[in-house]
DNA sequence: TCCATTTCAATACGGTCGTATTTATATCGA
DNA sequence: TCGATATAAATACGACCGTATTGAAATGGA
């Protein structure tokens, strides 16, 4: 029994919402406004996504599938902790400007209870989870990556100003301290 | 022309505005929650801080200044570039869970509107201003400051999980690259 | 053709929010 | 004591939000 066929793409819809947050913040995402980015009703969003929740829980699962395949694409079948690592920081270090969809989603899941971080909890601590923290070299690699994420974090929050050349300078020492 | 006597005191106020953000999100931040958990009414609040955008500002002046006058105590009178991440590495290393005060001022500002992060932004700024990115050591001193930073904002965030021996050893590393 | 079904639009509703307005309370100078 | 004034509470208002409900449009099978 198939009914009237789909017109609305979730994708466009994701674009949309990922858009709103990242230009003018996370407290304006609402089903109105991301339905109005999107070029359709209110009800449409909802109906593809059900709760507000579920629309940004959506918003977190692309974009973690998404940067994940970016990282597993750079790194070869070396899978081990500091490869991995080594694949994140080169994902960083070129996400463009166009690419800010990941701090925006995480200020979204932020903004909401913040028990909603969960999911990108698993994420994050994965990327640490192989180390053995008491030996230097790892520590480390841990290093890296945390200097890694505190540059992106703070560039896309707006609250450093990194010229190119700096920020590749900066990817270069992280990247050198892993391999 | 003195009228009534304060009766309300505005620590108390900003201290329940962080303990909302911290604890509930900062989505739930709001005139009426902030009253109830410094018990006085909804007015009160708006009495004293005028809008809710005034009452963020506050937040973010009170603990800008409050984490400066820690820095500045640590080093002495040395207040060079390095010196300074070095007192600001040690702030942060010693922020006790109770002093999580400043990711939720943090994820308060920038909930609001991007562009609200203004006053932040000179903050974090002239934390590597005075550095030389083109040369390797500057450069060691700026990625310890955004290990820091990284390390600092996963963990409040509740993103990555790191004990208080990691946490340690951590810091420990980061301040020999800055000595 | 007619009905079941899926998809989406229209509309409505209860709740919350920030703020404006009005009222009450407490102090000091005259 | 009596305004004038500063402080805070009470109340009200308009806007927006998330969601539920209802209705319309488009498909396929009987």
């Amino acid at each position: 029994m198939a009914g009237r066929p789909r017109s609305i793409d979730r994708e466009k819809v994701l674009d949309a919402a990922e858009a709103i947050v990242a230009q003018t913040g996370a407290a304006s995402l609402s089903f109105e406004a991301v339905a109005k980015a999107a070029d359709i009703t209110k009800s449409g969003v909802q109906y593809c996504f059900g709760t507000k929740e579920n629309l940004i829980r959506s918003m977190i699962q692309r974009w973690g599938e998404s940067f994940d395949r970016d990282v597993m694409e750079r790194i070869g079948a070396d899978r081990s902790a500091r490869s991995i690592i080594r694949g994140h920081l080169e994902a960083t270090r070129d996400s463009d400007e166009a690419e800010y969809s990941r701090s925006a989603v995480m200020m979204t899941a932020l903004l909401q209870r913040p028990d909603q971080v969960a999911a990108s909890r698993e994420w994050y601590t994965s990327r640490l989870s192989g180390l053995d923290m008491t030996k230097k070299a790892d520590r480390d690699a841990a290093l890296a990556f945390l200097a890694g994420e505190g540059a992106f974090m703070l560039r896309t929050l707006g609250l450093i100003d990194l010229d190119e050349a700096q920020w590749n300078a900066l990817f270069a020492d992280m990247l050198s301290i892993v391999r």
